[in-house]
DNA sequence: TTGCAAAATCCCCCATTGTGGTATTGATCC
DNA sequence: GGATCAATACCACAATGGGGGATTTTGCAA
């Protein structure tokens, strides 16, 4: 079985010396690879690739964002993030863009080919450097934890609604157009809210409902 | 060189069966192991380790919270957590604790002082699947990111004071006998800050000051 | 089918809280 | 000595919270 693999890398040699390593390695198969991500819709769906191997720096849109456009689109195709490590930014970025793993842009061939057949296994290979500022991540508190095991309150779909607008600013008025509903509707879902996350106001309410992601 | 281990692991068959190991294989010593995490500030001093190998299930004192006390206390000892994992929630726990590295708990001895050797030189190990894990974390947005380069609001120290004192949901009233000023300078000092924060509503700017890290 | 419980909708009153505009002091900086 | 800004303060009005009570819809179980 073959793992088909497409490039996104705008350096022309790079990019044909993948191509050609891949193409010429029994197991893998690189049917196409791209300077830059404009058609990256079109590339996908006519390629067809089980592994999309990135580069972060592009013209035009970044890897960045072209993983996150992948990753909604056609959330099975896995992203292979090659990175220059001195970028914990964009390394983060990449991570909540949903990619799947990481490799270094001056890893040698053997490397990539067994990255790449990792994440096709549906693994994460990253690099220990990665993996330790990923680490450091965490521990410097730039994070907000939500426990899995967040208190269930119970609300109902159309509280969660209610919810998503206070958390968006709107006061009750705007809520009441936005949802087609009276304002006493409206004030009434609030007060069950309230009761339900056992606070007594919108900003507590709020505050409680983006910490533990409820929205 | 030899690298100095010590364990914290309640099964006393595990416990006695690693320290064997460590000691008897070259280039690893275990000057102690633990059953639990009572005494870990002693053990840590006596010893002087350069790896914890930490288990997170144990009586008295987890591993988690004791983690989290040498990460503070001895920032440069290493703990490498060993883990069962079905267990996302208590990893994540871990690596904010401050963590340096995971395996897991039915790992080969041979992982096991591969892994030693790995925090010891600065690395982070991990287990492919533990590595997936914390990437599903951050692209389950259970996370929010503190873009370093947020924006600096210019609020004056006495804006924070109030801005905390706003995030811990009390009103005005009682924000005005915290900081011994009147109700009305809450309240101006309250405007100040929505100009600043560009919000209109309490609730929004409690929202920016959580999300943003501005306490 | 009936009947119950929970959700969703609506209304009123009234006290408390929050918001917008305006103003005065004192410190600091140029 | 004027400009600037933090800190202080007040008033009028808008928005929110707490207390009721009410009807309709919906899903689920007896």
């Amino acid at each position: 079985m073959e793992i088909r693999v497409i490039i996104f890398e705008d350096n022309k040699l790079v990019r044909d010396a993948m191509q050609a390593i891949l193409n010429g390695t029994p197991g893998y198969h690189c049917p196409g690879a791209y300077p830059d991500g404009n058609r990256w819709e079109l590339a996908i769906q006519r390629s067809n690739p089980d592994v999309v191997l990135m580069d972060i720096e592009m013209p035009g849109l970044n890897g960045i964002e072209i993983t996150g456009l992948i990753a909604e689109k056609f959330p099975d195709v896995k992203v292979l993030i090659q990175t220059v490590f001195n970028d914990s930014e964009r390394i983060f970025q990449a991570l909540c863009a949903g990619a799947s793993g990481y490799i270094l842009k001056n890893d040698p061939p053997g490397k990539y080919l067994e990255a790449i057949k990792e994440v096709w296994d549906g693994g994460a290979p990253m690099n220990t450097t990665v993996a330790k500022k990923i680490l450091g991540f965490f521990s410097n508190k730039n994070v907000i934890l939500v426990t899995p095991s967040s208190h269930d309150y119970q609300l109902s779909d159309r509280e969660k609604e209610l919810l998503k607008c206070m958390i968006d600013g709107d006061d009750f008025k705007r809520i009441a157009d936005k949802l087609f509903i009276s304002y006493e509707t409206v004030r009434t879902h609030v007060k069950h809210i309230y009761k339900k996350l056992h606070v007594a106001s919108r900003s507590e309410a709020v505050m409680k409902a983006v910490q533990q992601g409820l929205i």
